[in-house]
Parts: C-alpha cells; sequence; structure tokens
DNA sequence: ACACTCGAAATGGTCAAACCATTGACGTAG
DNA sequence: CTACGTCAATGGTTTGACCATTTCGAGTGT
C-alpha cells in the first residue's frame, strides 16, 4: 500500500490537470477556498496550501474581496516563478557555476543567431542607447550590472522567444548577487579594466546583430560570457 | 503605504534568505512547524502555507516523525520542480510551441557540442542499447517515446551538466502528452516513416559523437529537432 | 547484562470554527 | 440621477484540537 495522498496534493492535481488538459486558462478564476474544499472534501487550510504551491509555480494569484475582482486566478507569473526557482537552485548547487555559465552560453548563442535575423530598428536603437550609457561616466556598479543584464535581455527579446528571455533574465538575476560580490572584490583599476572589456565586447556584438551576421554575434556573445566568467573567479565561493 | 505583507510570505521569504546565504543547505532540518510559527508570531497554517511554496520549488521535504527522520529538510528537487513548472507554462503557453523549439535546440546543441569532447565509452555503450531497443520489433508508441527522451537525455549526462540535464528532461516531459496525441493522428504508415527518420538520425547523431564531431553532432541534433517537430504540425491545437 | 516491549514525546497532516480587512453590488435616500 | 451606506463574498489569519507516524528510552523480563 503506498502513501496515503495528501489532501493538499490531491487538490494540487486536480487544479493541474485543469490547467494541462485545457478546461483552465489564464484570466479563469477558481471556484472560492471554501467551495473547493467542500467540492473536493478537504478543510479550506488544505486548498490553500495547494494554492500556494500553485501560486510558487507562477501560475495562479489570489487577491480578496468581492466580485471580479476577489479570488484567485489563473495567471503567467513565468518570469518571476523562474527566477525565485533558478536562485534558489543556484544557491544550492555549491560550485556548479561552470554549469549555469554553459546554460547561459547556450541560451544566448540561440538568441544572438535568432536576433540577427530578425532584429528591428527600434530594437537596435534600445541597444544602442543602453551602450551609450553603460560608456558614460559616473555609473555605479549596480547601475551598470542593471544595464548590462538590459543590454542581453534586449538581444533576447529581439529573437521574439519569451520562454528564452525568461531564462536569461532568470539566470541572470540568479548571478546577480554574487557577481556583485565578486566585482567588488577587485580593486578599482582591474573593475575599471573589466568594464571597458565587457563595454567593448558588448559593442562588437552589437555590430554583428547590426550586420545580420547570426554566426557572428553568437560567436562573441559565448566569448563575452566566457570572458566575463573567467575574470571573476571569485565566484565559487560567494557567501552572503 | 503599500500592501500589508502576507504572513506567509514573510515565512518564505526569511527561509529562502537563509537559502542564498547559505546557512542553510541541503540536508539541514528546519525547526519544527510549531516553533517556526512562534519564531515568526504567525500560525502555524501561515508555517505550512510558506513550506508548501518552497516544495512547490524542490527545495524542501517535509515527513512525519520523531526524531531525525522526520521534520522538513533541505533538498533538491529540481528535475521534479522545473518539470512541473514548465509543463504548466507551455500548457498556459498557447501556441508557443515555436518557443519551447528553440529552446531545446539551444539546450541539446549545447549538450550535443560538449558531449563530444568529453563523452566516455561507458555513456557512448548506454546510447548505442538505446539505439538497438529503438530499432527493434514491437516497441509501442509509448516505449518508443521513452527510449527516445532517454537517448536524448544521455547525450545531455555525456555533457556533464546537470542544469541543462534537468531543462532537456523538463522541455521533453512538458510535451510528452501532446506528443503522443499528434502521433496517435498519424496514419499507421506515416509514423511508420517518421520513426524511421527518428532512428536513422539518432544514429548519425550517435555515429558524431563517437567521432568526437562537436559541430558535426550539434548541426544533426539541431535538423533532427526541427525534423521532428515539422512532422507533427499538430502540436499547436493539443487538447486533452 | 542483555534483549525486548511498550509508551511517551515529537513530528507533520488535517480539520473546524471563527474573526478580520477588502472589495464590489445593490438598494435606498436625497 | 447621484451619492451613500449596507451587505455579502472574498482571501488572510488565528486558535485549538485531534490524528498517524516515528523515534527514543524507560522499564521489564530473562
Amino acid at each position: 500500500m503506498p502513501n496515503k495522498p495528501k489532501a493538499f496534493d490531491i487538490v494540487r492535481a486536480h487544479i493541474e490537470e485543469r490547467i494541462l488538459d485545457g478546461s483552465l486558462d489564464i484570466g479563469d478564476t477558481l471556484a472560492a477556498e471554501r467551495e473547493l474544499a467542500t467540492e473536493f472534501g478537504v478543510s479550506r487550510g488544505a486548498v490553500r496550501e495547494a494554492i500556494r504551491a500553485l501560486e510558487a509555480q507562477g501560475v495562479v494569484e489570489s487577491s480578496v474581496g468581492a466580485g471580479a475582482t476577489g479570488g484567485t486566478r489563473i495567471i503567467r507569473a513565468r518570469t518571476r516563478a523562474l527566477t525565485r526557482l533558478l536562485r534558489l537552485h543556484v544557491a544550492l548547487a555549491d560550485g556548479r557555476l561552470r554549469e549555469v555559465v554553459e546554460l547561459r552560453v547556450a541560451l544566448e548563442r540561440s538568441s544572438a543567431t535568432l536576433a540577427a535575423a530578425s532584429v528591428t530598428p527600434e530594437a537596435l536603437e534600445t541597444m544602442r542607447t543602453l551602450l551609450a550609457k553603460m560608456r558614460g561616466e559616473g555609473v555605479d556598479i549596480e547601475t551598470f550590472n542593471r544595464l548590462d543584464t538590459d543590454f542581453h535581455v534586449a538581444i533576447a527579446r529581439a529573437a521574439d522567444n519569451t520562454l528564452v528571455t525568461d531564462l536569461t533574465i532568470a539566470v541572470r538575476e540568479s548571478l546577480r548577487a554574487p557577481i556583485l560580490v565578486a566585482e567588488q572584490g577587485l580593486s578599482s583599476g582591474e573593475y575599471a579594466d573589466f568594464r571597458g572589456m565587457l563595454c567593448e565586447q558588448h559593442e562588437g556584438i552589437f555590430a554583428a546583430l547590426e550586420a545580420g551576421d547570426g554566426e557572428d554575434a553568437a560567436q562573441r556573445i559565448e566569448t563575452h560570457i566566457r570572458a566575463a566568467y573567467s575574470a571573476l573567479p571569485v565566484l565559487t565561493a560567494a557567501p552572503e
């Protein structure tokens, strides 16, 4: 005899099933917690635990109140859910930075290849602006990192793939804190050189995208990512 | 004044923080639910909701009983968490199969490239066995799909990257049900041709890996993935 | 001294019953 | 017709209880 199924797992499984078979779609509202409880023959607490699990997966959202605003709805909060999940697992990975870097290379090579073929003038303009800001004076570390992230995300968006974009954001965000710590460990001169290298490489990637050369863009972005991480070897430690 | 923070979110955030800063690591046991409740000044129900969220993220696991066996522990259940999350979001994606295919291409090109450089004789032997079974007589659709998945996962494992492997599994698993439906929509002859094509391409990929030609392996696996999906165009619909 | 048994204690799992705060809907007074 | 107020429905939260499972140790019998 297998384990007795948990009440909250029954509820979670039922709702997941209804999402998978399409009978629940984005925007739909679930029955009220009290109704779900009687429907499944469990307590309201069990229903709430199931909803918390689904919420962590980024597929539902709850809000109080009567009428249309209140209740639990099906949503798509994939970016948030993936980011949180990946961030925790990167923290637990314990010295597997290599794997994360390899994933970033895979994702961003793909984005660069596709973006080179379909990037719009507007997207190029956005990137150009970001590159200019990164070259600006008086840009502190955190701002620079944000601009850097935005540039990479802009490439992913130009590839017109929300899934890869979300993963790119999640990977990047998972490493934000440790990267910041590693950069702060550099001397002022080392950091200036590092930043200069990043800007130069970014501009090379941009030129390749503008020229529509996907293979060149992919190669450049791979080199860029590997260069950035090998310049910050302290990343393996990364406490607090 | 922003929204009043939810009790369960406070607890979740605290525990996540302790994972991120390294003070909680895999194998560690959390305080008992009743203790956490008093510690954070919330009810036990709120603590349980937080734990359910963390459980959905694949970082904790609970079991009953006194002593060392009972309690809530930090674990790494990344494969399960990623698979569930991605499966739900693929179901909600609504005609964005293209994005999933593109992600698969990115992941598996990376795996093929790396695997070609470092694959072990044992891993090659595993792959060879899978290929032989796929060529066998009397293999039903579901079994074939399982073998197919195993072959692709074997390549990811050979690339020695657990993160990419988990994502490969998650992507594949997210499409398992819809793929099965699509295949069952093919005529007997069409399906036989389809299967033959997959086997042939698998064998080509294997040969490239065995020869240590990463670029060839990557190109072949990309062609393989794209060919498989364009042979199953029904995938966009895919209701229950 | 040892082995066995049984119960106490600690754990998560579950339920029931309340109360609160927020929000929209509806009816009513002006 | 508008404005206001009441009411009902929602999720958020707490309290308190009980159950099933599991360990650990005290007690007991040999």
